[in-house]
DNA sequence: GTTATCCATTGGATTTGCTAATGGTTTGGA
DNA sequence: TCCAAACCATTAGCAAATCCAATGGATAAC
């Protein structure tokens, strides 16, 4: 019987490449991974791996084992998910990824019910952004994740994640509060404004972009970084505009001036599972509670989704 | 994730009952088989196994596990078969199941076939009645079984075997060679004559017991052996009458009396293999030549399904 | 009541698996 | 062309997992 720890390893191969990202991933050496896989090389009596320059490539028949390693994979992690759900016992550890206007919006209170009401269950938190966080939840590097996506704008598309709306977020566009009054009552407005935007490459950057070249004109970007903590300072400091979600407003006033666009334009707060995993009552419970938090929000938490200043 | 060596045993202790008949089907120490089942068991934290007398019951929650399990095995298996396949590379060991008459008939024609043109191809030949044949290829101690039914007489039908039909092979009343022309004509002429028989519980004795019934009478057995030459040797001393299959007569000629049956009865004779495994080249190969070797047999050579003396 | 069967545990031997270090090969850049 | 970095294979030594034999306690059968 061929041993599926090496299998997944060889399966890890594909996804990452090299021996040494594998191992690191795993946190393996890479001897041992490289040891591994020659046993299983031995083992199944198939040349799996040929050296290609200095990476490793696999066979086709590397790649026939490791097709069928996916699906044994997920079924051993539906094994133990269907288990613990025959025992609707809240327990054991969900690794969350998280992106960062989430955490600070829903963790806090999220976290407290966590606490109060399975205290068996631990959650593990880590901040990631959206695109990096689907696909390490899909290589098992964490169970459960809060992304989000923009309009016009696809998530990833993994066939063995699911996914399961949170919350809808209104997107409006943030001017220093001075402002109100002022003229700015659209994009458009904004023309000679310094942006701050996040990093290139985020959903965020790209809508944003979009957003002003729809209105007729290249943003000037002036600050760029990823904290909105830091984009609210800026706009609250009179140097900058933004587009905001109002998630970043929960717990508190805004302390910038609001403006409505257009279409009323909304992102989608969602969460993803691996469909094997998506029955264990932990990672039930996790979305039961992130649900209900997000509904609170939703329904008139200060400064949330409903209308701001402007 | 779960150790599939470990959900294996568990498995088959879920098959055979106790753990030291576990231990004995894959030679390990009972001891070995307890302390892996204990770490499984504190691997998934929670209780798979309870004392019940002086067995191990399966919880419902190990019982999930071993359905899974089983999808598990038989995905693995397909996986090394599926490979095997993209080399069409026929090596390997096969452990083919044969039950006697089988043996003596197309063993010696297949084996040289093998010899010939597969030198890489180990066959692991065991004698074995169907019905324990077929069980133990599902267990996964053999790989291949060549099998029979009787008519009205449903082998056991195994949903993870399948099944190809090899050859019929015609059942024969075997009389004394002094009688022919005195009167044995049929069945119904053999009531008073002594029977030699397979032992209760083989389908070959079910079969020519409810022959006799259907022939009026109930048949005075008086030598009861799973051996078929003894059955020869009986019946062309004068000692007996049997119904035989045609198959004993290949590759000689028969030393008793044959009368035919009134509706041509056969038994068909099959063989078997795993779904998980049947695309083995392996296994294909050694299909292919059992089927050459008894289509062979069917066609003329001396003795065989021909009709013979009467 | 006695015996046989079956499972759990313990201690000791063996095997397996991992790491750290070394060496060879390839790639990209000076 | 040569050098440095990245990557994989191998080896030796060590740690951990695994196995077996023996022992003991419990249950079922006789």
């Amino acid at each position: 019987m061929l041993d599926v720890r090496r299998l997944r390893l060889l399966r890890e191969l594909q996804i990452r490449g090299t021996l040494a990202e594998v191992a690191a991933a795993l946190s393996y050496s890479p001897s041992s991974v490289s040891q591994q896989l020659s046993l299983l090389e031995k083992e199944v009596g198939v040349e799996l791996l040929r050296k290609t320059g200095r990476r490793l490539r696999l066979t086709p028949q590397a790649e026939i084992l490791v097709e069928h390693t996916t699906g044994i994979l997920n079924q051993l992690e539906l094994a133990e998910a269907d288990m613990a759900a025959s025992l609707s016992l809240v327990s054991g550890t969900v690794r969350l990824a998280v992106f960062q206007s989430a955490v600070l919006a829903l963790l806090p209170a999220a976290l407290s019910v966590f606490g109060r009401e399975y205290p068996d269950l631990r959650v593990e938190v880590t901040q990631r952004e959206p695109e990096s966080a689907l696909f390490e939840t899909w290589t098992r590097d964490f169970d459960l994740v809060i992304a989000e996506q923009y309009p016009g704008h696809a998530a990833p598309r993994l066939a063995e994640l699911d996914r399961e709306e949170l919350v809808s977020d209104a997107l409006r566009l943030a001017v220093p509060p001075a402002t109100p009054g002022q003229g700015i009552r659209s994009i458009a407005d904004a023309e000679r404004m310094p942006w701050v935007m996040e990093p290139r490459g985020t959903a965020s950057r790209h809508w944003s972009e979009q957003a002003c070249r729809r209105a007729g004109f290249e943003p000037d970007v002036r600050f760029e970084t990823p904290d909105l903590q830091t984009h609210i300072q800026l706009i609250a400091s009179g140097n900058a505009v933004a587009i905001l979600p109002d998630l970043v407003w929960v717990g508190r006033t805004p302390t910038v001036g609001l403006v409505d666009l257009d279409d009323d334009p909304h992102r989608s707060i969602f969460t993803s599972a691996r469909r094997a995993a998506r029955n264990r009552p932990a990672i039930l419970a996790c979305r039961a509670v992130l649900a209900r938090v997000a509904a609170e929000i939703d329904n008139g938490v200060p400064g949330a989704s409903s209308r701001a200043a402007s």
